[in-house]
DNA sequence: CTTAGCACTCGATCAATTTGAGTGCTAATA
DNA sequence: TATTAGCACTCAAATTGATCGAGTGCTAAG
């Protein structure tokens, strides 16, 4: 265990290694953080939070840096220490509400927001929860064996996709059935899914086959946790030092850049509530030992409003915790208005 | 003008420098291109050429690099030279159709692609232009205030958006307007935009304004010239000797990353069908002067469709532009089959 | 237990030096 | 007259070496 004096070391070392992005020595942990010791008692302390595994050397007489297991104790005495602080940002907050269009429009809003308030790359995602509801569903006969598929969610999550059908179907009997399937709006897809499904085997025995493709490509789209993600500019990438080197920059950029590894590490905090910190090796992508990332998510009925703040191991953890709870909570203000039917 | 001897020269450095990135010598040309002339009498050539303004040199005592007159030589003699080539790439065309998922899918397939085949950035794009042709309207009511937005064009591009409204409309009044404007399907938005000027003015009195604002939602989304565009990943950039530096990167970053900059580059070849090349400061953006763009665009009934590539102003041009050719030609292969009706 | 002092390590920086590819010019050559 | 070989010169890039400074570990004194 710790004692309290190797506890502040400790913090003092990540802290200003968070300010300056450089190896923390001895002699300006003395002057600047615990000015009633002296440097060679501070290093005695660092040899020993070193053996601990709370710090490294980069190289043989060089200053201190903070493992991952530092950051994390760091983080979590952050975590618990907060609620105190409670700063500006309402004009932007402001904003957001302002620019509201649907789901869409909410989450791209509060990935630019997260990214511009926190200088790092922020993320937006909702995930459709397996007791989405229905609002409306549609088909739209495009040529002889394409049919345009629409389905709008209670709180105006629309997806949309072409699926290919072997047999050509009347527009009219897509309007049939589509009149029939909107019976069930404000219901579970469960139950819309089973109705569909009857109507399919009695009412359309030739097509039997062809609907059922059709009614594959809805329960990818609607069964399983669908996550639509929004990802904030990476153009702040440039400005921090820890991505200056080329091939750190690639290694992230490719992570980044394609939603799949995104919503898996998403994943990871959406089993709870609040503020999760993942921190380095801590997630499983060895492109990301250099990153961190912070989630806060929060699920209201059918669906899980997550957002993130990705950005270097060394990022401003106090600052963009408090970020992610702002924008969070000024989010999650508004969808209640959508709740009452559509 | 140019002799015939100073043109071969000329090609070869562009050629060799596309090749290998570097300033090209004298010794270099003599030894691999023009194996008949020793090295002295190319240099006097160069040094002509340099006097034309055809090639520069990076600094006193290194050898010469084109510029962009010079790019633009060669460009033009490879777009009289070609028809002559075409090798395969057979097997990844036929993947491009097996995967189409309606217009939004064909593109991210054909810049996807064309990311591929070139290694750099393809980008590919449509525009539906004034006579884009309704397929089908509708209307959901979200909440008190806010309406979705559904718009079905013919070749089925969709467009969603939620528009707020200052009273508070029924879904049965939504469904009726929806109703009668979908009686006009298959016609251009410039006549259905007057039926439903019409009906608001007639039957809506009292929601006259409110629906005045969703009517010009809607003018935006299908009356100015759309452009629904998709990049392909920025990822082949890191390979690229030219965007090695941190900071050139940036500045080309930073364009790609936010459409409306491409999008404006790309109707700078909006005018003519077929391939145009831009080249380094051709282009206005002073951060993409180390870039040239191929574009290759071809319009159909409604809309325009225009695939690019995006990469270093040495990008090996003959081969982009064949790709691009291709790519292109099975693009505007299918979207007959949707012609037929809605 | 704390601290001052000292020897030592190692990255970073800077100047001097070398190397090599390339040029322009001139004189010899076909 | 057009071409080429030869030579002196230039300049970026790589190499080397010296120096600096921040930091450590260890030891001995307070």
């Amino acid at each position: 265990m710790l004692t309290e004096r190797q506890l502040e070391v400790l913090l003092s070392v990540v802290y200003e290694f968070i300010e300056s992005g450089e190896h923390v020595g001895s002699r300006t942990l003395s002057k600047r953080y615990l000015t009633g010791r002296s440097a060679a008692t501070i290093r005695n302390e660092m040899a020993d939070l070193e053996d601990m595994g709370y710090l490294m050397q980069p190289h043989t007489s060089a200053g201190r840096v903070p493992t991952t297991r530092a950051y994390r104790l760091f983080v979590d005495t952050v975590l618990q220490r907060r609620r105190a602080k409670d700063q500006g940002n309402r004009e932007l907050l402001d904003n957001l509400k302002a620019h509201r269009n649907g789901v869409e429009g909410a989450l791209t809003s509060a990935s630019d927001l997260l990214t511009q308030l926190s200088h790092y790359v922020g993320v937006a995602a909702v995930t459709q929860l397996r007791q989405a509801r229905l609002s409306k569903i549609d088909f739209i006969r495009v040529d002889t064996s394409n049919v345009l598929l629409l389905v709008v969610l209670e709180g105006g999550i629309v997806h949309h996709k072409i699926v290919g059908m072997p047999y050509d179907l009347s527009q009219d009997t897509l309007q049939d059935l589509a009149r029939r399937i909107n019976t069930l709006a404000g219901h579970e897809w469960g139950e819309v899914r089973i109705m569909l499904q009857n109507y399919i085997m009695q009412e359309l025995g030739r097509y039997a086959d062809s609907c059922r493709k059709a009614l594959d490509d809805l329960d990818k789209l609607l069964a399983g946790e669908h996550t639509t993600l929004f990802t904030g500019s990476l153009a702040n990438l440039f400005n921090i030092p820890d991505f200056q080197d080329i091939g750190r920059f690639r290694a992230l950029f490719s992570i980044l850049e394609q939603e799949d590894g995104l919503v898996d590490l998403l994943k990871k905090c959406n089993t709870t509530d609040g503020i999760g910190v993942i921190i380095g090796e801590e997630n499983d992508l060895p492109e990301m030992e250099n990153c961190a990332v912070v989630l806060s998510s929060s699920s209201s009925e059918g669906q899980r409003t997550t957002l993130g703040v990705i950005g270097p191991k060394r990022m401003n953890y106090e600052k963009v915790i408090s970020v992610l709870d702002k924008v969070l909570q000024d989010l999650i203000d508004c969808p209640g208005e959508n709740e009452g039917d559509g």
